[in-house]
RNA sequence: GCGGACGUAGCUCAGCUGGUAGAGCUCUCGGUUGUGGUCCGAGCGGUCGCGGGUUCGAGUCCCGUCGUUCGCCCCA
């Protein structure tokens, strides 16, 4: 036996019942647009098959490299907790033939998730995300109405101050000419770059454009541009959903250098940047991903999604001044030490099959310590049992005796 | 993987230049109150993260270690 405290591992975090209230409240709006957009609710493993993600995410993606979280079961099968959303999805969408149904399918979730990261404000080890999936269609109006939901799904939590950055990522084909042409233009002007910049080349070149060093700036202000290497279709596609944002009020900056960390986005993609400050701030990002499903072996099948960190959401709500409204039993039961406790427990439980929130004292307090409890409950109705009858005491009201026959007729 | 800060009661923290622990809140009880949210009092509650070292003596100094947290990278 060891001494050691166990507490929660590093990264994870327990919801304590004021926040737990927060999500289920959070919950309860997204569901109510989601609903609306015509997305229904649909689940998918914590767990699956490692070679899902090493395919759907990409081999060469931080998250695949270094942030998984992998086991073997007892057959030796290799088994990974679910990284992020989409890829899950996909697969469920191939294995259960869902290409059949008319299309696109548009489906949401809300659950856990899970990156081998350090933790710091707004990122967590286990964290939950709430995401769609459209799939099976590449109109760009699919696009746009993404970006539209997750605004107004954005608005519905109570996050009013957001940014939205779009851009687009044109074909892989197109994608990788246009980073190799970047890398080139970098290692020419290597001397010129900070370090971390320098260092990032093979990596994650596009980052060049975020940097603050006065010299990468000058150098990055001339460097080629991955919008201006569109090609024809996919140029059109992206005109296409900028004019339907236009056309919906959504305001948006175009911004060429959004990276987004997993391989399968094409065209379209796009992130909503909350109030905060820090690297964090980014509640949500998504995007086209048009070869997802051929490249975890179903047929060729656009699609389009997002995700949305809660955690990172209620970040932001905590500026915006959203609150659970706490929960008040409607009636609490105290009880005289000499009066019969088994009155008040089979008065609770008619209570309670009516429908009303009821409690009594269960740590045999005494009256005081009970009508003190009754009063921190903030139950609008206190029942005082006493060996011969019951007072009903009601908020702001005179108190009133009664027969312990009469109590659950007048209370309910 | 890399930096910074911090680790004293359930919570928030105080403990000055080292002398073997305090406050407020919470909780329980008693008094007061029109049998509850006021006020007063009492009580419960801590191997000062852990392990070494210096010292007559360490929460207080040094080293290590574990943990938490913030940031970088990356991402939701």
């Amino acid at each position: 036996m060891s001494d050691r405290k166990l507490q929660a591992p590093r990264g994870t975090f327990d919801v304590l019942p004021e926040d737990g209230q927060r999500r289920r409240e959070l919950y309860r709006r997204a569901g109510s647009v989601l609903g609306r957009y015509g997305y229904r609710p649909f689940e998918t493993p914590v767990f699956e098959d490692t070679e899902l993600f090493a395919r759907g995410v990409g081999e060469s993606t931080d998250i695949v490299r270094k942030e998984m979280f992998t086991f073997e079961d007892r057959g030796g099968r290799s088994l990974t907790l679910r990284p992020e959303g989409t890829a899950g999805v996909a697969r469920a969408y191939v294995e259960h033939g869902m290409h059949k149904l008319p299309q696109p399918v548009k489906l949401w979730y809300w659950g856990p998730f899970f990156r081998h990261e350090r933790a710091q404000a707004g990122r967590y080890r286990q964290f939950a995300q709430v995401g769609v999936e459209a799939l099976g269609s590449d109109d760009p109006s699919l696009d746009a109405e993404a970006v539209l939901l997750l605004a107004e799904l954005l608005e519905a939590a109570g996050v009013h101050e957001i940014r939205l950055r779009l851009s687009s990522l044109g074909s892989p084909d197109a994608r990788a000419a246009y980073l190799d042409g970047l890398r080139r233009y970098l290692r020419d002007h290597e001397g010129e770059l900070s370090d971390d910049v320098r260092g990032r080349i093979d990596a994650n070149p596009l980052r060049a454009f975020d940097a603050d060093h006065e010299g990468t700036r000058a150098v990055m202000a001339n460097a080629p541009r991955l919008l201006d290497s569109l090609t024809g279709d996919d140029a059109e596609h992206f005109a296409e959903v900028c004019a339907l944002l236009n056309d919906a009020g959504v305001s948006y900056d175009v911004d060429a250098t959004l990276v987004r960390g997993l391989d399968y986005y094409t065209r379209t993609t796009w992130e909503f940047i909350g109030p905060l400050d820090g690297a964090n701030s980014t509640i949500s990002g998504g995007g086209r991903y048009d070869g997802l499903i051929e490249e975890i072996g179903g047929p060729p099948t656009p699609g389009v999604g997002f995700g949305a960190g809660i955690e990172r959401l209620l970040l932001a709500l905590e500026d915006a001044g959203v609150t659970a409204e706490p929960s008040a039993p409607d009636v609490f039961i105290a009880v005289e030490p000499d009066a019969p406790r088994e009155l008040a427990l089979g008065w609770l439980k008619e209570l309670r099959a009516a429908g009303v929130a009821a409690d009594t004292d269960y740590a045999g307090r005494s009256l005081k310590g009970q009508l003190t409890q009754a009063g921190r409950s903030g139950a609008h109705t206190i029942v005082i049992v006493r060996s011969s009858e019951a007072v009903v005491r009601r908020q702001g009201a005179q108190d009133e005796p009664l027969a312990h026959a009469d109590v659950l007729g007048t209370l309910l």
